[in-house]
RNA sequence: GCCGGAGUGGCGGAAUUGGCAGACGCGCAGGAUUCAGGAUCCUGUGGGGAUUACACCUCGUGUGGGUUCAAGUCCCACCUCCGGCACCA
């Protein structure tokens, strides 16, 4: 009997010894083979569960498993301590945020510790203290002097309940990302800093990011919103400019309306008297709507007509000024000039309001559709479509004909000749032209509409209800799919520029915008500026003065830190409440002044943290030029998915910037990233009660009223009552098996659920591999230290095989995929055999080697057990003193191989071959056409093909 | 609507380059041990069928087609779920 598994004696002797032994501490000079590992920081918002865990135990098993590779490796830890779910907290607790901070801080580096998750300490960073945030505030000064921030007064995203102004990145599905309130829009004085002006860089940036995950790049790509096209200058009646973007200038012709924005500042000029009233209350509807309402897709479109006009500067056709909500003041200039025929949104809205629509774009497919009454027509209509070979149908009293462009001018001739004097026909699709007995009149201009709409209602007086040619069209049913497109086609109705090809129209439009200055080419972003003003105490204050003599001025560096007034927390206010703080004086001028009452938004601070790692000690720079040159960018950085667009691009962005202004000389932060999923657990709710803690639940049901309760698969958070706290597991278990579960449970860029069976199965399996090293350390004492693998028999080979097959997987599972799953798989597998081969006689040099291999592969996963078997097994040095295991070629090699043999495409048979054989595509073909189990199957059918693969099967073809 | 990703036993998942589908673990079943329970150990475990035979047949990786000697993997069409963006001009 050997002595039982005590995890709790095991862990609390290595518990400490790694960090004395100053292990993880990385000498900043020594770049020869460095590796920067990262982590994104935690928030300290509360405690760490061990969903947060699976990031940082992914961490310490790479920077355990580099570290043995002899890599000086960088794996730093520090703390986004400041931001409002701190303060929030702080506030609902009565006490400091920086002690609710603090106190976080100082349990989550207990967490770690009791996790034997281990860092640089040295370097140890955290953004709320002075030290930390003094170089947030200088970051901010550089910017200020490059140009980077500036103040506007602007309309911006308010979030009532946070009491706060937000980033437009923090605005997510139309509410406020922390507590889900709708934000109100409010006209402010706030500082932004100029994103936009990197906003190519940065898409061109991600083209280098092979590191990358493919989807967090294109969710980048997205979120900057590159879209090429044109700006377009249009005038109103009194002359004054609206200026629109637009992606298709190829489509002006067909603008036969503007529409702006209501926040729009040309409306008030714009508006005529009779108009004013409507407009007005279209404008204050659409400021208490809320975003979610006001960009629904699912909304009918509305708008109000100002009365005013403007002038379409392709054609010069006056056309109506619209106001409606579905153009945005935030994206491009808040102005568009509507081409319905080729918008589906601006199709709806003309539709609707009686505006015209002039097609000015060939549809791809050429097709054309004309419906007309038999009524209509002369009896031998029919046959003269046919002498023509046009496709028609009968549709209940009317020809229902279908066309393309070829027959288009032939058609219109048959139609017109056997018109009657009261009849009239159309054409849609690729060409619209409405057929009178005396004339065919195109769809080509407003003016024809007009006409066309006169003509009409002479013929047909009900026809007087509609407004436009295109909504009598619209009553026809059989037109429904072929009244607009949205195509690249060939341009017609285009003055000059009818019949230029869709591919050319662009360039050549634009040119000749260009040339008659009526517009330029451009390139919209959806990226804007990045709002920082924050109106919360717990943050970094802005470093800025107002003097009434001097105007904005910057804090001199040498002035830095401007420190948080330490003040009794005044609740859910900002520095402007704080008396005396805003007082100061002018650094320039000596007279009085006011400071900025704002704070930066905390992803300032987490922008730049991980130069600071680097130099954490220096108080007179933020980080040292030749330092961060040399470990930066980070080899390796780790994180949560949600920050994909916030951090990751705001990082991106400080460095970019931070390269420009000469202080760093690479241009992007992260080399590889690597996104972990979400540990979900099970949550339980109850209709009344609200969410419970699974301990609380009884049968599934609600302690307190005996409702069947509903329950969700959620990651965990504190809010779902579905967290699982490390101290409980590990309490049960030990840190070991909590570690080796997490990353055994499934590949770690995926969402997975929690289950406290994995967790015992990973504690089984510490168990047995406790007791089977144990069981065996006296013989590996004692045994030769060099085995002879030659000398082996039959099964220690296979052992030896499998030992050297797990090394590779393991190695390569670490370093390339980040697969830590199967790795595990695969030392599981190899204890599973070891088990089976200790039971035999056995070789004692082959059973130390595997023993000593093993327990060096597990370690990153498992330190303390590992760390403790190791001197069981009678070593006084470290784990991580001994070199990571290698494998040798040679090793891995089979003697003989089983081949499956397909008849068939059916696997029939297997054939044992010797190695050589197996390798060699001749030999293995007529080794298995000779091995008696083939020829049995194949029963004296010749083959008619057999393909080899030399190593892995072979294939025979015989007819059947 | 657009852009990503995924879909494999009762469950988590494996199959990395077109080459034996289901590694490893959980769960379950049977057995051993035990006064008993738990723990531990051994054996079995995709569905259906055949058999003296674990030496057999057959179906099977969301659905329907296709390419190939061979498809979870490649191609075409579609369904479902998850994530991101969304009246973006």
């Amino acid at each position: 009997m050997v002595e039982e598994y005590n995890f709790k004696v095991v862990e609390a002797r290595w518990r400490d010894f790694w960090r004395k032994r100053r292990f993880f501490h990385a000498d900043s000079n020594d770049i020869e083979k460095k590796f920067y590992y990262l982590n994104m920081f935690p928030y300290p918002s509360g405690y760490l569960h061990v969903g947060h865990g699976r990031n940082y135990i992914i961490g310490d098993v790479v920077t355990r498993f580099y570290l043995m590779r002899g890599y000086n490796i960088l794996n730093p830890m520090g703390w986004d301590a400041f931001g409002l779910p701190a303060e929030n907290a702080a506030i609902e607790r009565d006490v400091h945020p920086r002690d609710w901070t603090l106190d976080n801080i100082a349990h989550a580096k207990e967490q770690f510790r009791a996790w034997g998750i281990e860092y640089d300490w040295d370097r140890e960073v955290t953004t709320c203290l002075p030290d930390y945030y003094k170089w947030t505030q200088w970051l901010f000064l550089q910017l200020y002097n490059h140009g980077l921030a500036y103040k506007k007064r602007a309309t911006v995203n308010y979030c009532p309940t946070c009491d706060t102004v937000l980033a437009n990145e923090q605005v997510v599905g139309g509410v406020c990302e922390r507590c889900g309130t709708p934000p109100v829009k409010k006209t402010l004085d706030q500082w932004f800093f100029k994103i936009t002006a990197y906003a190519d860089a940065l898409l061109d940036g991600l083209k280098k990011l092979d590191g990358w995950p493919e989807n967090v790049k294109k969710m980048q790509e997205n979120w900057i919103g590159r879209s090429e096209g044109a700006e377009v200058k249009f005038h109103t009646e009194n002359g004054e400019e609206i200026v629109v973007f637009t992606t298709r200038p190829d489509t002006l012709w067909g603008a036969t309306f503007m529409v702006l924005a209501p926040e729009h500042p040309v409306i008030d000029s714009l508006t005529t008297v009779t108009q004013r009233a409507a407009v007005d209350a279209y404008r204050a509807e659409t400021q208490r709507r809320t975003e979610i309402e006001r960009t629904s897709t699912e909304r009918e479109k509305t708008g109000v007509f100002t009365g005013g006009y403007a002038i379409n500067p392709v054609n010069g056709e006056k056309i109506p000024v619209w106001i409606a909500d579905y153009v945005l003041m935030s994206y491009g200039t808040g102005a568009i000039m509507a081409v319905p025929a080729h918008d589906e949104r601006d199709f709806a809205f003309a539709l609707k309001y009686g505006i015209p629509i002039i097609p000015v774009i060939e549809r791809d497919d050429r097709r054309i559709r004309s419906v007309v009454n038999k009524a209509d027509v002369a009896s031998e209509f029919a046959a003269a479509l046919r002498d023509a070979g046009i496709e028609f149908a009968d549709d209940n009293g009317a020809f229902a004909i279908k066309l393309t462009l070829e027959d288009y001018e032939n058609y219109l001739a048959i139609v017109r000749q056997h018109l009657q004097p009261t009849g009239w026909a159309a054409t849609v699709g690729s060409r619209f032209a409405f057929v009178f007995s005396d004339r065919v009149i195109e769809l080509a201009s407003v003016h024809a509409d007009q006409e066309i709409m006169s003509r009409l209602t002479a013929l047909d007086p009900h026809l007087s209800a509609k407004h436009t040619a295109m909504e009598v069209l619209a009553a026809i049913p059989a037109y429904a799919d072929l009244l607009f497109h949205t195509d690249r086609g060939t341009m017609i109705n285009a003055g000059a520029f009818t019949g230029t090809p869709g591919e050319d129209a662009l360039d050549k439009v634009i040119a000749w915008l260009e040339e008659t200055g009526k517009g330029r080419r451009a390139v919209n972003y959806r990226l804007h500026d990045w709002l920082i003003s924050r109106q919360r105490y717990w943050g970094a204050p802005i470093p800025i003065v107002y003097c009434e003599k001097c105007g904005i001025v910057p804090v001199p560096e040498n002035d830095l830190p401007v420190l948080l007034p330490d003040v009794e927390f005044i609740g859910k206010k900002g520095l402007a409440d704080i008396p005396g703080y805003a007082d100061t004086t002018c650094p320039i001028c000596g007279g009085p002044a006011k400071r900025d009452t704002d704070t930066m938004d905390t992803f300032v601070d987490s922008s730049w943290y991980y130069l600071r790692y680097i130099s954490p000690d220096r108080d007179d720079v933020p980080f040292v030029k030749e330092d961060v040159d040399n470990w930066l960018p980070v080899d390796q950085y780790v994180g949560g998915v949600e920050h994909a667009i916030l951090h990751l691009l705001y990082s991106r962005f400080i460095t970019k910037a931070l390269h420009d202004m000469g202080y760093v000389s690479f241009d992007e932060p992260f080399q590889r990233l690597f996104t972990q999923g979400m540990i979900c657990h099970t949550a339980y709710r109850c209709p009344e009660h609200g969410w419970l803690y699974p301990h609380e639940v009884v049968d599934g049901r609600c302690p307190h009223c005996g409702r069947k309760l509903e329950t969700y698969n959620f990651s965990m958070s504190k809010s779902k009552k579905n967290v699982v706290s490390p101290e409980e597991i590990i309490g049960r278990y030990g840190a070991d098996t909590e570690r080796l579960y997490t990353l055994f449970m499934g590949p770690p860029d995926r969402d997975i659920e929690w289950t406290e069976e994995g967790v015992r199965g990973a504690f089984r399996f510490l168990n047995r591999f406790w007791a089977l090293v144990l069981s065996q350390a006296g013989r590996v004492k004692s045994a030769p230290k060099n085995i002879n693998p030659a000398a082996l028999d039959a099964d220690g080979r296979a052992l030896w095989r499998r030992y050297n097959r797990t090394v590779k997987k393991v190695t390569e599972d670490i370093e390339g995929r980040f697969n830590f799953n199967t790795a595990v798989a695969a030392v599981m597998e190899l204890v599973n055999e070891l088990y089976r081969y200790v039971t035999g006689e056995g070789d004692d040099a082959l059973v130390r080697a595997v023993i000593e291999g093993l327990i060096l592969i597990l370690s990153p996963f498992t330190p303390f057990i590992c760390e403790e078997l190791w001197r069981r097994i009678g070593h006084d040095d470290a784990v991580l003193e001994q070199a990571w295991p290698t494998y040798s070629a040679a090793a891995l090699e089979e003697e003989t191989i089983e081949i499956p043999v397909q008849i068939n495409g059916k696997v029939r048979a297997r054939v044992e071959v010797p190695a050589a054989v197996g390798s060699d595509s001749e030999a293995l073909r007529e080794a298995v056409l000779a091995a008696p189990a083939v020829r049995k199957r194949l029963n004296g059918k010749e083959p008619i093909k057999v393909i080899a693969i030399p190593g892995k099967m072979v294939s025979i073809v015989v007819r059947s």
